[in-house]
DNA sequence: CTCCAGGGGGCCA
DNA sequence: TGGCCCCATGGA
C-alpha cells in the first residue's frame, strides 16, 4: 500500500491529532509559541507526552518558556521545574544548549546547524523544523518503523533514519500539513498496539 | 514486579 | 557503522 493511501487510512481511523502548534496560546507579552514546541521536542525524547505537559506548564508558571529566561535561570532551578520529564539534569543542559542556540539565530534554523547542538538527533531536530518553523520534513521514529514492519516492508523498516525520511519525503507530496499529521497519527497508530 | 514513553550521547570493536 | 549502556520519571 503507498504512503498516501496508509495515511489516508489512518486519518479516518482516528481523526486528526491536535499536535503542535495546538494552543500555544500561553499568552504573555512577547511569547513566542514556537519556542514552546522547541522546548517540548526535547523534553519528550523517550517520554510520555503526559510527563513533558507538567514541566512545560510549570515553566510556564515560573515565567521561563522562553530562551533568554532558559539561558539565565540557575541550572538546578531548571532541573526542578523538569523533573517530571525525566533525564532531567540532561534535559536541563540540553535547553541551556537549545537556549542560547535560538537566542543567537533569532531567524530559521537549518537541520545541520541543529544536529550539531548536543542533545538534539534527528528526530528532535527534525520535529523541531516542522512543528515549530513548518518546514516539510518527514519526522521519523520507532513507530514509523513498526508501520512499515506492520505494510510488509521489513527491509525498509531496518533502514537508517535518512533512508526512511527520504522514501516518504519522496512518495508524498511536498506538504508540511500533511507530515505534521501524518507524524501524530503514525505515533497514535502505535499506541494502539496493533 | 516489569515494561515503556512523541531519543540521544558516549564508548568500543 | 553497529551494538551496548546510561540517563530517570510516572503510568499501566
Amino acid at each position: 500500500m503507498l504512503p498516501l493511501e496508509i495515511y489516508k487510512q489512518l486519518l479516518v481511523e482516528f481523526g486528526p491529532q491536535h499536535w503542535w502548534p495546538k494552543h500555544c496560546d500561553k499568552k504573555r507579552p512577547g511569547f513566542d509559541p514556537r519556542f514552546e514546541i522547541i522546548v517540548g521536542a526535547v523534553l519528550t525524547q523517550n517520554t510520555s507526552w503526559k510527563n513533558v505537559e507538567k514541566a512545560i506548564e510549570c515553566l510556564f508558571e515560573k515565567n521561563l518558556l522562553d530562551a533568554e529566561s532558559i539561558s539565565k535561570t540557575p541550572l538546578r532551578r531548571l532541573e526542578s521545574c523538569i523533573h517530571s520529564s525525566g533525564y532531567y539534569r540532561q534535559k536541563a543542559k540540553k535547553l541551556k544548549i537549545v537556549a542560547r542556540f535560538f537566542l543567537e539565530h533569532k531567524k530559521r534554523p537549518n537541520r545541520e546547524d541543529l544536529l550539531s547542538l548536543w542533545g538534539v538527533g534527528k528526530e528532535t531536530a527534525d520535529s523541531i523544523l516542522l512543528y515549530a518553523f513548518n518546514h516539510p520534513i518527514f519526522v521519523v521514529d520507532v513507530y514509523t518503523r513498526r508501520l512499515l514492519a506492520a505494510h510488509k516492508q521489513k527491509k525498509l523498516s531496518e533502514a537508517d533514519y535518512d533512508k526512511i525520511k527520504g522514501f516518504f519525503e519522496t512518495q508524498l507530496p511536498s506538504d508540511a500539513k500533511l507530515f505534521n499529521e501524518y507524524h501524530a497519527l503514525i505515533v497514535r497508530w502505535g499506541k494502539e498496539k496493533i
